[in-house]
DNA sequence: CTGAAAGCGCTTACAG
DNA sequence: CTGAAAGCGCTTACAG
């Protein structure tokens, strides 16, 4: 059902004058074309009575710009991710740019694919969660001069504007907050990724530990993301069977503790008596549990609305120099 | 920073052959122009090397559509939308479609919005879970015979297709859920919106509780999208300061269900021990309480594969009548 | 088997 | 103050 199209040129043709006098008004621009107001009222008016709507294609094939940025997120399904959609949206918005919102499931590949799909839609630059295994093809892309803001995590060899929060900080802080609660054998599960973003996360932990003469490397369990409901429950049971003296468990990722609350509560662990827990990131099932989870609270509001700022400078300006952005968490929920 | 283009030109005078037969070749054409093997593998080559990428501008220009459809959510934070959100991204990559996601957070005036900007946008066809005050909005847009699914809310006196869940039986059976587990004193807490949808599940509510000769009207409780958190709050202060014997609560939507939740046991009440609940769609943070909660299970997955084939049904034919459909949900999670 | 040419709907430098 | 015309990059009917 191809649904007929009004364009500039039936606006011309009703109102008797050129489509460039038409395209003037359109786009503001009478005072450029110093368009007789008569005229403009009545382009205007033509436009509204004929229910004209612009053609984006020939606007953009025109223009050489869509007005339109690529978001690749690694799981949409993470509210994490889900939020910084969210907010990438409205702020892409107020700059007059559309978002096409796409999902990796963590995937290179998937990556790969949706930065091809992308670009064949013209986006003027990409906002990207990088997977792990994606260096290649962000670094490929970069090689086009492609504007691209990496958020949440970045390569560090590569030389591109990256948004991130201080993991070391963040972790050292939540290890500490264990620490100083009385735990004794704390214990971490994160996930097995060599990018910097989940290395800082463990290294602040670690780090936080060995400075108070309690870090025990046994208790540290690494899981994979395509497999993360069996092998937390697994890294959980491991932790309690070898472990008995466990007292406290920082899950480094916003999916990492949903899942492994959810494995505790089952195995009839009481947090905190038992168990002392610190999360990654706030999810909105702590609301059910009538007790309080500390969390990692990222600035989420804020580093979706600078990865747009960044990004829209690189696509203003010729020649710009990466912006690398580091932003602090701070703990939150604090019994 | 404007990337520097690739054109199927480019690619032409490279090989030393024609536009036309570059673009042949590209989109795999070869038998219709009947190309030579060998200089078709010259151009897959030739744009390999070059490393090109079609432009979507000047391809939906000439072809008069865009392999895009525009997705309009109501609400994306909340995990059912995001769920469609994911699946119907998946269902239209199969037919080779991308889909522009957009939210309206229940407001018509954002909704007529983002029809603009879709429209503008080329989309082929949309997918909107229309806003209550979007009926307009959408009478409009579908007079321009553009393909439209709605899904999960309709308007009745609208013909356009639309995929939806059985509302009144999914409600009468939840609430006969209630009856049966003992409730003599059943409330509702319900969205005060005239869609049919939303009708559909206080009508199934009350239905079967009439039947049973215990249904009170005061204990049905309206509440809105935008004062949700206080609403609820409200609501199930009065339901058991009203009414001191409330057994059962039957929370009709998934944020409904997630904050009604969260409050009562912020009031200390004993799930099901003082009240029994049941839900209307699955919540992950369900997973956090000791106890099972029922739910409506909608089929998410086949509602949005189905929306996606309907439009695209409507996009491929010229002349397509609406197609309803109606699916049935059933409950989950019984104790 | 392949090329030349038209045209999709815009915008903009240029001419008047 | 306004119009005629070129051109963005593609696809396709037509001619050869």
């Amino acid at each position: 059902m191809k649904s007929t199209r009004v364009s500039i040129k039936d606006i011309a043709i009703k109102v008797g004058v050129s489509n460039a006098t038409v395209s003037l008004v359109l786009n503001g621009k009478e005072k450029e074309g110093r368009i007789r107001k008569e005229v403009a009222e009545k382009v205007l008016q033509a436009a509204k009575d004929l229910n004209y709507e612009p053609n984006n294609f020939a606007r953009g094939l025109r223009m050489g710009h869509s007005n339109t940025i690529g978001l690749i997120l690694a799981d949409i399904s993470n509210s994490f991710f889900a939020n910084i959609a969210f907010y990438i949206q409205e702020y892409a918005e107020e700059y007059g740019y559309s978002v096409i919102i796409t999902n990796t499931n963590e995937s290179g590949k998937k990556m790969e694919k949706m930065i091809h799909i992308l670009k064949s839609r013209q986006v003027d630059g990409f906002i990207i969660v990088p997977t792990e295994d994606g260096e290649d093809y962000v670094n490929e892309l970069s090689k086009t001069k492609t504007p691209i803001v990496l958020l949440d995590r970045y390569f560090p060899n590569l030389p591109i504007s990256h948004i991130v929060v201080n993991n070391y900080h963040a972790s050292f802080n939540a290890a500490n907050l264990l620490i100083d609660s009385g735990c004794k054998n704390s214990g971490l599960i994160i996930y097995n990724n060599k990018l910097p973003h989940m290395q800082d996360r463990e290294k602040g932990y670690m780090e936080a530990l060995t400075k108070k003469n309690c870090y025990n490397p046994a208790l540290t369990k690494k899981i994979t993301y395509s497999n993360i409901e069996q092998d937390i429950s697994n890294a959980i049971e491991e932790l309690l069977k070898e472990n008995p003296k466990v007292d406290g468990i920082f899950f480094a990722s916003n999916s990492i503790s949903v899942i492994g609350i959810k494995h505790l509560l089952k195995l009839g662990v009481r947090i905190p008596e038992d168990i002392q827990v610190v999360c990654f990131d706030k999810n909105d099932a702590f609301d059910f549990i009538p007790f309080r989870i500390p969390y990692v609270q990222q600035p989420i509001q804020e580093m979706s609305k600078k990865s747009v700022e960044v990004l829209m400078e690189q696509i203003k300006k010729t020649n710009t120099i990466p912006t690398t952005m580091e932003m602090f968490a701070r703990l939150s929920n604090i019994p």
